[in-house]
RNA sequence: GCCUCAGUAGCUCAGUUGGAUAGAGCAACCGCCUUCUAAGCGGUCGGUCGCAGGUUCGAAUCCUGCCUGGGGUACCA
């Protein structure tokens, strides 16, 4: 509101000094171009002022110094009421008074709900995320794609954005086979040992190695009728060593019966995978499945025909490509194997291309923003992505905005100080062991609050040992703290001499503080600087907290613009922090019950804020730690 | 080789659409609990912003080259 404020009088000025400043106002495009690249910021040095704009980006318009139009500025600001400007060389300081503060902190008050706003009101976007194979356990790299993916689903939903997440099970394809011929291969081990008998040392070793594979073989046989088409599938592999039967007879004949034991697979890893997800916060609006929503469709089929059909493929070596070079891509993609069978490019591209079909009830495009979070091991993959869909028309060119894909750095998990590589196909750590040392909120915040294109380390050891100093408690226990402080102003704590304390504030004068403020209520807050006895500090603080409240909703449109939200996660650890220095210098329960009143209404809208900016990332906001 | 992300305090990272004297947390050291939660606060220490050029009134930020590390560079998914 502050800067929305000094923005306003600033145009202002502008405008009447226009006459001075080469008439700088006429040409009105001009203007608003050079204003757009204008900020305002809260200056490093306390002694500038409240709030810094450089003019500089003026100078070329009003053929002026920076340093002539700032004292033109300064000259025509002087009327200001609530600001009072003053100029350094090319940059206009501003200084706000206690009114200007007061009003700010009744606007952050009277806000139902902190920081929402309607930035990004005609966005309608379908974000894709995590979308893990259901082929085992969720690692801790799709841990930090579910923090990020959700909480800028909160965020842009908050800046009024229309949001659908959405999770794609890959439950047809190679890998989902393999899974299947993994639990086969564990099952039948299982048997084997159950009857007594070992396990022959030349038995082939499962595509998937991990131990969740042989839980889960035992699973499986422990379902009706399993364990006979278990055997019945042993037999005839025995049958391929004694030479009875090719090895392509046998894979044939074994297909439909591996298919099922994938099929159980896919649905049991899934609906864990969904489980976890749940305990995260993370929740999925649409699951996209591979198999049904595709193939039984005979989609990829269809869009793979009209490339070709349209001009945009070729036939070499027995395989069909994809003329992704005609798009910037370095060389053409192979959509068919010479062997028939699709690659991994051509389900993708048929799924993208159901994503911008979608449409709403007015034939409408549904999203006008298609967007994905992909680890940087796909990241060469963007480009063939928008070449086969730019060659399908949904895009006009290889920069379309439509489609976006948030690409984000891997994570390293250390254990015992060393890193290990992660992947699905060896013995780690998953994402359940990680959540079940860590917690739910130290987890997320952690994921989030470095931004996505750094490589993250996720030290498991670090993350057990020093939970308490974790960030994420700093914030919580701010929040904590403002709990405790409210609860006691209602129903002070007795002690030996005073066993029943007076409640500094009624419970009904606290709810109409915190439903119906009036200035009047928060214009004592100023006082502190004429008690005097507590520390001279004290009204810094009390500034630089207002000023943070007031700045909430900036954040989060800066958030939601550039898909951070790890500037959400800064401003929930600035703003305890500001909190956190003022409850040193400046007690909130009085004697004075209109000071009481003023300081717990301030109370109230930090208490409201912090709630919610963790809200924001998942992370819960405690009454008391 | 090419593409891409990163390199900022001992460690983990903000800041990067060019702006004032470079910012946090952790670690280290010194202080602060008879009073609202010390999971806190105040202070000290700590920097050739990877290196070298260039662009300009001004560069951690933009350009070029180089160095180091991660990821990619499949008829794998």
């Amino acid at each position: 509101m502050i800067r929305y404020k000094i923005s306003e009088t600033l145009n202002k000025a502008l405008e009447n000094a226009s006459p001075a400043l080469n008439d700088i106002a006429l040409d009105r495009v001009a203007l608003a171009d050079v204003l757009g690249r204008i900020k305002i910021e809260r200056p490093k040095q306390k002694d500038h002022g409240d709030y810094a704009v450089n003019i500089s980006p003026l100078s070329s318009l009003a053929k002026l110094g920076p340093p002539q139009i700032a004292q033109i500025l300064e000259k025509e600001l002087a009327h200001c009421v609530d600001l009072e400007a003053s100029t350094i060389a090319g940059f206009v300081n501003f200084r706000i008074n206690t009114l200007l503060m007061a009003q700010a902190l009744l606007n952050t008050l009277t806000t139902k709900v902190p920081g929402k706003n309607d930035s990004l009101k005609s966005d309608t976007i379908l974000l894709e995320y995590v979308s893990a194979n259901p082929t085992g356990p969720l690692h801790i790299g799709h841990g930090r794609w579910a923090a990020l993916g959700d909480s800028l689903v909160r965020i842009w939903r908050h800046c009024g954005a229309t949001v659908t997440p959405e999770f794609y099970i890959n439950n047809a394809g190679v890998q989902t086979f393999k899974i299947g011929y993994s639990i086969y291969l564990r099952a039948v081990e299982q048997i084997l040992t159950a009857n007594g008998m070992g396990i022959p040392d030349d038995m082939e070793a499962p595509p998937y190695p991990g131990d969740y594979v042989k839980e889960l073989a035992s699973q499986y046989l422990s379902q009706p009728k399993s364990k006979e088409d278990i055997l019945a599938l042993c037999e005839k592999h025995l049958q391929v060593f004694e030479g009875v039967l090719t090895s392509d007879d046998f894979q044939v004949f074994i297909q439909p019966h591996i298919e099922k034991i994938s099929a159980f697979a896919v649905e049991t890893f899934s609906a864990q995978q969904k489980a976890l997800l749940e305990t995260m916060g993370v929740h999925f609006e649409a699951w996209f499945r591979e198999k049904e929503m595709l193939h039984d469709r005979g989609l990829v089929d269809e869009i793979v025909s009209r490339l070709k059909h349209d001009g945009f493929c070729y036939e070499q070596d027995g395989a069909l490509w994809l003329q992704s070079s005609d798009f910037e891509d370095e060389k053409d993609r192979v959509l068919k194997k010479s062997d028939g069978s699709y690659t991994y490019l051509a389900p993708d591209v048929a799924y993208h291309h159901q994503k911008f079909s979608r449409a709403d009830a007015d034939e409408q495009p549904q999203y006008n923003r298609i967007i994905n979070i992909w680890g940087a091991d796909h990241h060469g993959y963007i480009i063939r992505m928008k070449a086969a869909l730019t060659a399908l028309g949904h895009l006009k060119d290889m920069d379309d905005p439509r489609f976006e894909v948030i690409l984000g750095q891997l994570v390293n998990l250390i254990v015992d100080g060393e890193k290990e590589r992660m992947g699905k196909r060896r013995k780690m750590l998953t994402l359940a062991d990680v959540i079940d040392e860590v917690g739910v909120d130290a987890t997320r915040f952690w994921m989030v609050s470095k931004s996505a294109d750094t490589a993250l380390d996720f030290d498991v050891d670090l993350a057990q040992a020093e939970t308490h100093e974790n960030p994420v408690y700093y914030a919580q226990y701010a929040h904590a703290r403002c709990a405790s402080i409210l609860r006691n102003a209602v129903e002070p704590t007795p002690t030996e001499e005073n066993p029943k304390p007076t409640p500094f504030i009624s419970f009904e004068a606290l709810d109409e503080l915190s439903d119906s403020p009036s200035i009047e209520d928060l214009t004592p807050l100023f006082n502190v600087l004429e008690e005097g006895s507590e520390d001279s500090n004290a009204f810094e603080h009390l500034k630089s907290l207002i000023l943070r409240l007031d700045a909430f909703e900036d954040s989060l449109k800066e958030a939601a613009k550039t898909s951070s939200p790890h500037i959400v996660a800064r401003y929930a650890l600035d703003l305890a922090a500001d909190f956190h220095s003022f409850y040193n210098v400046c007690r909130i329960l009085t004697d004075n019950s209109v000071i009481t009143r003023a300081r717990l209404a301030l109370i109230l809208s930090i208490k409201k804020t912090l709630a919610q900016a963790l809200e924001l990332l998942g992370v819960s906001a405690p009454d008391s730690m």
